[in-house]
DNA sequence: CGAAAGGTTGAAACTTCTCAAGCAGGGTGG
DNA sequence: CCACCCTGCTTGAGAAGTTTCAACCTTTCG
């Protein structure tokens, strides 16, 4: 299960195999998490994600929720930096490894090569932060939209299927708004346009990406970001 | 020099001697940069900033430029996460410390203490940038402007004179516009507006921010976020 | 001295937001 | 099984915030 977070930290720095044994053996204790839950941050435990869509938020001072970012499986949430008023939310039902945040000190501690891995993950996922901050930045409402999807589509979807052209993302209307800084009404406008077009397909809680090559060209994504976290093995 | 490097990894992880040693060792190759160059992420080194301003940024599709974050003294730049269209660029006259890539490798592999306060370090820099992407998104214009201002005296006056309320930033209304997703009409307005309530004062290349503690209460900004990291000895 | 960069100001245009009302689906209790 | 409610989606119209364009000024620098 947690091969995957495995196959990430190899993107930078090959492992020896008592390395990623002891990866594995730390991620024994996984709990599934309904769809829709807050999950506080805890002060004691290391989340790594297994299966499923959670985001991280803020929220702001007149009530609006700043999504950050999102969190795919393989991605791991270590409670360092709870901060009043951001948690995370699950979208989609999860299964989640719990892990005792000084087990993991201990297994930095004991194979360094773990501890470097997990710097450069740190470093690209803030590349992939930056990203983000571009996106809502630079782009307008559109693009921005689609620019989101693709990299969704790419972190969350490819692993399973890596020539897939169309995968479904467990979001609601709201959930993009708050993700795109747009409002939920604005949002709707925009995914009609994009639904015209053949690029997405709508359901009730959920937005399927239909054609993931033309949405591409169309916000302008290109995925050099994502640093090949969550790539295809 | 780096010691202020050295503090701030020390926020994070007790480091022995030797290992507080090893990382002002490997700083040695300090070099200046003139304000307003382009600073390619190189291949093959690091950089560790000894003093000065300079930002990373992303050019879009269109010609914009989005700020993605400061640079301040005692922030390490990698240059693994190099990216076509993105960069940094010195605001300020800077001091840099040339670190070889492989140097900086070396130890971590020696020193594992220092791998995991490196990833701690950017684990507490992946706040801030989600503390900015919240700001971009969710702030209105003054507000967003004071925030950032406000940010950056913490990050970058603060070591020097804890208690101060006053600070200037080598700024232009462009940047400042280029780092908030704001016009630079708009911003220059708005900083009309925050000049008048004698916030901030403005001058040709630069902003003074003359009462932090007011500026502070007007963005609504809390530091918590910062993570002390580059706070006050 | 001229040119370039940064800043200032006004007016019109545009994107996006807010408010408001209405509809559809899905689950629950009667 | 139906009525109901709640959540999420849809649509329209006016309002707001921000951008764009354009002109002009000031300072710095070559």
């Amino acid at each position: 299960m947690p091969n995957r977070f495995v196959r990430k930290l190899e993107n930078f720095e090959k492992l020896p195999k008592t390395d990623r044994q002891a990866i594995v053996d730390v991620c024994q204790n996984i709990r599934k998490v309904a769809a829709r839950n807050v999950m506080l941050e805890p002060g004691d435990w290391s989340y790594l994600f297994v299966s499923g869509l959670a985001c991280r938020y803020q929220m702001l001072e007149d009530g609006t929720r700043q999504i950050t970012d999102f969190i795919v499986p393989g991605d791991l949430c270590n409670g360092y930096s709870v901060l009043p008023d951001s948690g995370i939310c699950s979208l989609s039902q999860c299964s989640v490894a719990y892990i005792p945040r000084d087990r993991l000190a201990q297994v930095m501690e004991r194979h360094p090569r773990i501890s470097r891995a997990f710097w450069r993950l740190a470093v690209a996922e803030a590349t992939i932060l930056r990203a983000w901050t571009a996106n809502i930045g630079g782009r307008p409402a559109d693009k921005r939209v689609a620019h989101l999807l693709c990299e969704l589509c790419h972190r969350l979807c490819a692993p399973d299927d890596p020539g897939s052209n169309s995968c479904t993302l467990p979001l609601s209307q709201v959930d993009l708004a708050d993700a795109t800084a747009l409002s939920p009404v604005h949002i709707n406008r925009v995914l009609g346009r994009l639904r015209e077009r053949k690029l997405v397909g709508l359901q009730r809680r959920s937005i399927t990406v239909e054609d993931l090559r033309r949405l591409m060209a169309f916000g302008q994504f290109n995925g050099a970001y994502l640093h090949d976290v969550g790539a295809p093995a």
